[in-house]
RNA sequence: GGGUCGAUAGCUCAAUGGUAGAGCAGCGUCCUUUUAAGUCGUUGGUUCCGGGUUCGAGUCCCGGUCGACCCA
């Protein structure tokens, strides 16, 4: 008479869509079904009463990631926000045909149960399923449960996989959460003002990196997208909010790596009235409350180098050219009058520490590749690194004994440039120079308004910019920028047809 | 931008230049306290894309796409 129906037991999807349209011609559409939840999967395990099973009543919900089918009963986990769940499925709870339903499910359906918590003979709080309703049909398969998703191109572009099939994926996810909520609570707790201010810029500021650039059709102008935060931050101490940050995307066009994303989150504070000294208080702060709400220590373990980084240890301190005639094996920094003779020495002893230079550098150049290739990944336990040659930041004041120097310091943890914070510049005068030095004739780039901001006065302050993903990187012992990045930049991916 | 490595079933991985396999997932069976549950059976492939060498290519060569790592 009829065909034989094809053979779809091969193809997940047509499985599932089969079992979807038997839904719907039943008159049951998973996708309008919600259900009630009480308690979420790590709360319910707390609800429990020690040896009173079957007392506490709980509706959870989730989708399915686990299933142990024993014919007449089985044990099941949904995952939520919190984890996982384990509910105990039975058929002479259910009935015949309730229960026959519940085997139809799918792995990655998500369903709402209602039960009661008991305590199985290994000691897992688990609910007895006395209902259950399901909300959504998944008609894709998960990855596999056992080994995760480890393809790395897949974990960045389906995300949803990654956090669904690996916990420490999902864990590094709310760890961020918490560390960013504890960064606002400490700046809260020290009266700083939480402000919004634009990406979309006419001067790319404040930093110096290559800009994106994009296009605004009505007002037919190209604009660029911020690459800080510092220059409008300012111009609102000028506006008397004595204590202000941010916490704001920022965009550099420039390489991609393991320590680099294009966009990428930072969180710049100013202080009125204190310097760069007041920003070492701070950023300790910061950090070790970070640190112990996300780890409960103030212990760290970098994986790089094996060592154990203690945030509860004096925070060492120490002058950047020590560091480098350190470095060096000689007094590099005696030469730093001699601008000839300084260039020469610099050259020489990159060279011997095998580093290539380029013709076309600065002094400050070279000497600052020494910096970042030979000392910089050496400094694990944290460090202040102070007073910088002025060349390295445009906006920060002179020192008062040096005035080739700057009243600043560069934090390093983990062999990672963390946090830079100034005393920042607030002489009109001195800061017009500084630009025209850094910038030389290119007046599209001098950004006019600030300056006018700063005639009008401004406070005395310290400053700082903390690179909220690097510190993640660090508190939560990820290897890349991309584990802290729930969604890093990628090329596009070739059109696959689904 | 350069170098190295990688891409095989939905996922994790195998496969001397000679019939593309396994585990999980799926499908069918047994099992009412399991822990990567177990048990018996079973389906499933544009080997990233395009060329080339060869009697024969997942494997060798060339070009491309995407990713990872290192370097700039």
């Amino acid at each position: 008479m009829s065909d034989n129906p094809p053979d779809i037991s091969h193809d997940q999807y047509a499985v599932r869509l089969q079992k979807l349209q038997e839904l719907r011609a039943a008159g049951r559409d998973p996708f309008r079904a919600s259900c009630g939840q009480t308690h979420f999967s790590a709360e319910a395990v707390r609800a429990y009463v020690e040896g009173q099973d079957n007392t506490v009543r709980v509706q959870v919900a989730g989708r399915l990631v686990v299933f142990r089918d024993m014919g007449k009963s089985q044990f099941v986990k949904i995952l939520d926000q919190q984890g996982q769940l384990q509910l105990y499925v039975k058929k002479d709870l259910l009935g015949d045909a309730t229960y026959a339903a519940f085997k139809k499910l799918d792995l990655g359906d998500f369903i709402g149960v209602e039960g009661a918590l008991f305590k199985t003979k290994t000691g897992e709080i688990t609910v007895r399923v006395e209902k259950y309703t399901l909300v959504a049909k998944a008609l894709r398969p998960l990855p596999e449960k056992w080994h995760g998703l480890t393809d790395s191109e897949q974990v960045y572009r389906q995300r949803y996989l990654d956090l669904i099939v690996n916990p420490e994926s999902r864990d590094r996810l709310l760890k961020r959460s918490r560390i960013v909520a504890s960064l606002r609570r400490t700046l809260a707790g020290r009266k700083f003002i939480e402000v919004e201010t634009p990406v979309l810029e006419n001067v790319a500021g404040g930093a110096a990196a290559r800009p994106f650039v994009t296009h605004h059709n009505a007002l037919g102008v190209d604009f660029f997208l911020r690459i800080a935060l510092e220059l409008r931050l300012k111009r609102l101490l000028v506006g008397g909010i004595d204590r202000v940050c941010e916490i704001g995307r920022i965009f550099r066009n420039e390489g991609i790596s393991r320590k680099h994303n294009p966009e990428f989150t930072m969180l710049e504070v100013y202080q009125a009235y204190s310097d760069f000294r007041g920003m070492m208080d701070l950023i300790q702060a910061l950090v070790k409350n970070a640190a112990q709400e996300v780890n409960g220590s103030l212990e760290l373990k970098h994986a790089a180098s094996g060592q154990v980084i203690d945030l509860g240890a004096p925070w060492r301190e120490t002058r950047y050219f020590d560091l480098i005639d350190g470095a060096v094996g000689a007094k590099l920094s005696a030469h730093r009058g001699d601008p000839a003779k300084y260039r020469a020495e610099a050259a020489a002893a990159a060279q011997q520490l095998g580093l290539e230079i380029h013709a076309g550098w600065e002094t400050h150049e070279i000497v600052n590749e020494i910096f970042s290739k030979k000392i910089e990944p050496t400094l694990i336990q944290p460090t202040f690194v102070t007073h910088l040659p002025k060349e390295l930041c445009p906006l920060a004041k002179l020192n008062a004994e040096d005035p080739g120097l700057i009243d600043v310091f560069e934090l390093i943890i983990g062999g990672m440039e963390i946090a830079p914070a100034y005393s920042e510049q607030n002489d009109p005068f001195v800061q017009r120079e500084m630009f025209e030095q850094q910038i030389g004739e290119d007046r599209q780039k001098m950004d006019i308004d600030f300056l006018i901001a700063l005639e009008h006065g401004m406070p005395p302050a310290g400053g700082m910019g903390v690179g909220i993903d690097r510190l993640c990187i660090l508190l939560t012992g990820a290897e890349s920028i991309r584990d802290v990045i729930l969604f890093p930049s990628l090329r596009p991916a070739e059109a696959k047809p689904s």
